[in-house]
RNA sequence: UGGGGCGUAACCGAGUGGUUCAGGUAUGUGGCUUUGACCCACAGUACGUAGGUUCGAAUCCUACCGCCCCAGCCA
């Protein structure tokens, strides 16, 4: 729904423009990825874009269409992937399934059409020639020797192209435009190549395959597309796109408009990089968690909402940007400050003996799922005499602004009681391997009765009760803001950006914890349960993100 | 030296002649707190540059500067 005082952005101004005109009385947008790889975060936001708009005016729709011309890259495992990915991110195209490959034959009449009409011919120039003849960026290109055979050699040659008559690259079809123009599109670009591969639809029964920007102006106008939405790279190809159009017997006309793609600060979204991020086993696929890619932020623990929210954020506009994923990480916390249920979880756990608690006592505490949000319920966490709290949480030598547990220091267990630090336990190495401590009974629960201000709350989890658990750190995969700019990206990968804890301890309720939903472990930050390397016995969760940390600022400057 | 675009604070991004340029993020400072979280309050720096038009310009004009894209039988 549209926020009335919300701003718009420039495509939707033209859209409401075109309503308001009555140019347009429904609009169409649509979504055209080509099925060659996984769709990542910059999909999302022509995705957001695209099936937005289709859900904020009253008689639209916004189609998924499969741009697959390119059958030697093109594989079903990516269409696949590729609808379950929009569905997750929460868009439905309903009946609005196409394929570029749906309008072969339609596409190939066409191409008839424009030999006929004297707009397209079939030339033997080898590809090295073509290239040769297209000119460079400050030299016009020279007309093909091929480029004035007569309508009735184009066509029978063309045919004898589909009919497979000739060996791939022998030939292509060309659109006859300009070959002194300024733009290189329009230097008489190839239609039509001979290509012997296997399509995913339509298998074998084609062996000439038509390209993008002659397939991508009459697919929209089949499809009644009213704004072909589109990143700016594609603003060159406009004149091309209008050019097929208007030589063509099509009474729609789309109209293509273009927005700056999205980047994102500390990663690469570029198909080509993530693929080399893959086969070089840099990651563990492409949904590792550390991946941009939408199957492995999902993996990792990110919400559909927080993402669409984060799309809305970062607004559509023409400018070349680069945004910073701190306001990625805000979406994702606010989503999941609001919805993810709360637990304790000790990350790397330093085991705490209260010496004044029963040997065999086990006490039952109550633990709110959310404390801000009561309807969320309550749930009871066993505590005894034994157990482990964050290692991070005790220093021997604490400065004064530290408030957690140090000798002699007092510090609240959450939900539980105030304890006392008396002693320090430590190995011959010197390291502290155990904490000796009192508790208050008169502070059950973590309140105090006496008034006195306890500063320091921690979290903890009981010896005999915690279950064990892989916990999969993550962190930005790259050291640089962009590192698209600054030589190979490669070089720049962060060595850090996967620690695993092997040896973390959860609240028992973690044992069920749910696959697909999201947690807070206290104090740390957002987890959730890996869906692939966890087993039965073995859980592994994937820290989606980390609470903002004040206090990891402050002790940095220090 | 060709063609197409873009320049508003640290980062996004509204604004299209009229009081001291929305909003968000980030940053900083306070407050609250049984999560150093959340929440609340406050703070700061911007219209690429130079001219011009105008009572008045980020908005109009001119020139300049900077950045991005294009020479696949990829999309």
């Amino acid at each position: 729904m549209t926020t009335e005082n919300a701003s718009h952005d420039f495509i939707r101004k033209i859209i409401d423009d075109d309503l308001a005109t009555g140019k347009h009385t429904e609009i169409v947008t649509r979504f055209p990825p080509e099925p060659n790889g996984y769709l990542h975060i910059g999909h999302a936001k022509s995705i957001c874009l695209n099936f937005g708009i289709a859900a904020e005016y009253p008689t639209t729709r916004c189609h998924l269409r499969f741009d697959d011309t390119n059958p030697t890259k093109e594989e079903q495992e990516y269409i696949d992937a590729i609808k379950a990915d929009v569905r997750w991110l929460g868009f439905d195209w309903g009946d609005n399934l196409f394929h570029a490959s749906d309008y072969f034959e339609k596409l190939y009449e066409f191409a008839e059409h424009l030999i006929t009409t004297g707009h397209a011919y079939v030339c033997d120039l080898t590809g090295d020639e073509i290239r040769e003849y297209r000119g460079t960026l400050t030299e016009p290109g020279r007309e093909s020797p091929y480029r004035n055979r007569s309508v009735e050699e184009n066509l029978d040659l063309f045919r004898r192209m589909r009919a497979g008559d000739f060996p791939d690259g022998s030939r292509v079809l060309r659109a006859k435009i300009d070959m002194t123009s300024g733009n290189i599109n329009m230097r008489d670009p190839v239609l039509y190549r001979i290509l012997r591969a296997s399509h995913p639809r339509t298998g074998d029964a084609w062996c000439i395959y038509p390209m993008y920007d002659y397939t991508h102006p009459i697919s929209d106008a089949l499809e009644g597309i009213t704004h072909s939405l589109c990143t700016l790279e594609f603003e060159d190809h406009r004149p091309l796109y209008d050019w097929t159009l208007n030589h063509l017997p099509i009474p729609c006309h789309p109209r293509q408009i273009e927005f700056a793609r999205l980047n994102l600060s500390y990663t690469v979204v570029s198909k080509r990089k993530l693929l080399r991020l893959v086969k070089e086993g840099k990651v563990s696929g492409w949904d590792d968690p550390r991946m941009p890619t939408l199957s492995g932020i999902r993996r990792r623990g990110f919400t559909p909402a927080a993402l669409r929210d984060f799309c809305t954020r970062i607004g559509v506009a023409k400018k070349d940007s680069i945004v910073e994923v701190e306001l990625l990480e805000h979406c994702l916390r606010e989503d999941l400050n609001e919805n993810a249920a709360r637990v304790m979880g000790v990350l790397e756990p330093l085991k705490l003996v209260i010496t004044n608690y029963p040997e065999d006592e086990v006490d039952s505490l109550t633990a709110q799922n959310h404390p801000q949000n009561p309807e969320m319920g309550t749930r009871q966490v066993p505590f005894s005499r034994e157990l482990y709290i964050e290692q991070a949480d005790f220093m021997e030598d604490p400065p004064k602004k530290f408030f957690r547990l140090g000798p002699g220091r007092e510090v609240r267990l959450r939900y539980a009681y105030i304890i006392k630090c008396e002693e320090i336990i430590k190995d011959e190495a010197g390291t502290i391997i155990e904490l000796r401590c009192t508790y208050d009974p008169a502070t059950r629960g973590g309140d105090t009765p006496d008034g006195r201000k306890i500063k320091g709350t921690i979290h903890w989890v009981s010896a005999q009760h915690a279950v064990r658990a892989e916990v999969r750190l993550y962190d930005r995969l790259f050291r640089q803001a962009d590192p698209e700019s600054e030589g190979d990206f490669m070089e720049c990968l962060n060595p850090d950006s996967l620690q695993i804890l092997d040896h973390a301890l959860v609240e028992p309720s973690m044992g069920m914890a749910e696959p697909g939903r999201n947690y807070q472990f206290e104090r740390q930050g957002y987890f959730c349960l890996d869906n692939k390397d966890t087993q039965p016995a073995h859980p592994v969760f994937n820290r989606t993100v980390t609470l903002r940390d004040t206090w990891a600022k402050v002790n940095k400057t220090v």
